[in-house]
DNA sequence: GTGGTCTAGACCACA
DNA sequence: GTGGTCTAGACCACA
């Protein structure tokens, strides 16, 4: 359910964060839901044990889960409550935009892109 | 001229770059003009020289600049007609509108979040 | 497989990118492969981190090769797709020749001089 | 006589060196004619002395010219006899062409170009 | 272990 | 004085 691409420059431990975060959104998983073992998505992704507890470790002091000893991680009651996710990806958003706006890159043309972005999913929603 | 952010994640020679570029595109430095030389630059900014040098490295491979041994660098006839700076600095909001989308942001938000960064520069023009 | 000449005008950097190149060109390195470590180079090469460090910096930037963090740098898909690594080459020859003609160099002389240098790879292909 | 390009890569003594074998080639100077005194050159061309004589040095070291001391500097009796001159800027041919190889260009665009700098002062013959 | 950034300092080519 | 190359070494992010 998850997908990892191995080329980007995105931090795989992010692209986890991101996919779960996702799931989440789309209804997949629901509060008080028991997510994959930490083992269990390092053999399935094939990505190192560390870098998957990186992933949940961030996703639980973000409120988004919650893990209990012995037992796993699970879905939070309220887990996208927690304004602070949005804030660290806007607070990406605006220092991408900035730079881009020094760069000489057009108001039009990043309006043009998030449209395109958002669109793109549409389909999804 | 030029204001670092030492606390920023944003590389130092990445800040100088995209200042020399803001300042060429505000009209400050002309084509053929004489840039600051690079010890003068490290400095009045208490940088390292090498840092410098790697962010006039990059700006004359992107035809920004151009370096006379023995001289100075000196701005390009046509600094900004290389589309590839823009490109990138494009590409960079795209993986972080990306991500913000899957965070839960909404359209509307990166939206206002443009908007804001594009009026704050306005009495400049 | 890579042999720096350390006698020579061209820059140690520069003579690291050239022989990555050629390898590629000469499919021993292929689209999505690992190349050697920054560290394994340096030490096998006894050339300093920094130096190695540059050239792949280089390569990225002309688009030859891409790197993940923590992973290691690749062969890109289309790593000679980028003309201006060709084209800065090309100019490289024409700076030469048009100095080789004001000193009297025929015509004749320069023609046999390539014919001599692609002659000698030819059994390699 | 002499027309100097700031923006060239090429070291201005090496154009001034160039230049004044053109003339030579061309006849407009011939054995034993007095050249320009370097200081004449020095401000005609608002070049530094330093360059200047760096140049005479080197075309009397290659045997173009000899200075007599008091006097000033003369073409010499047989200013292209020697190979030398002719020598060093193959060999930097030689190493552009080895290096634009090695960056994939083929063997015709390179003679294509060759033909194009020669063909390119036909009518000065 | 892998790449990324930055500093400090040496030596060279050119003007 | 100006830029160009190279070394040695520190510290960080990521896997």
């Amino acid at each position: 359910m998850i997908l990892i691409d191995n080329h980007s420059r995105v931090p795989i431990y992010q692209q986890v964060k991101e996919q779960i975060i996702m799931l989440i959104n789309t209804g997949v998983y629901k509060p008080n839901d028991q997510l994959s073992s930490i083992r269990n998505l390092s053999k399935e992704l094939d990505i190192n044990v560390n870098t998957i507890k990186r992933a949940f470790a961030e996703l639980e002091s973000d409120g988004v889960v919650y893990s209990v000893q012995g037992k796993g991680v699970f879905v939070s009651e309220n887990p996208l409550g927690n304004e602070n996710i949005a804030m660290s990806a806007l607070k990406d958003v605006a220092t991408a935009v900035t730079s881009a706006k020094a760069m000489g890159v057009t108001k039009e043309q990043v309006k043009n892109l998030v449209d395109n972005i958002y669109e793109a999913g549409e389909s999804d929603d």
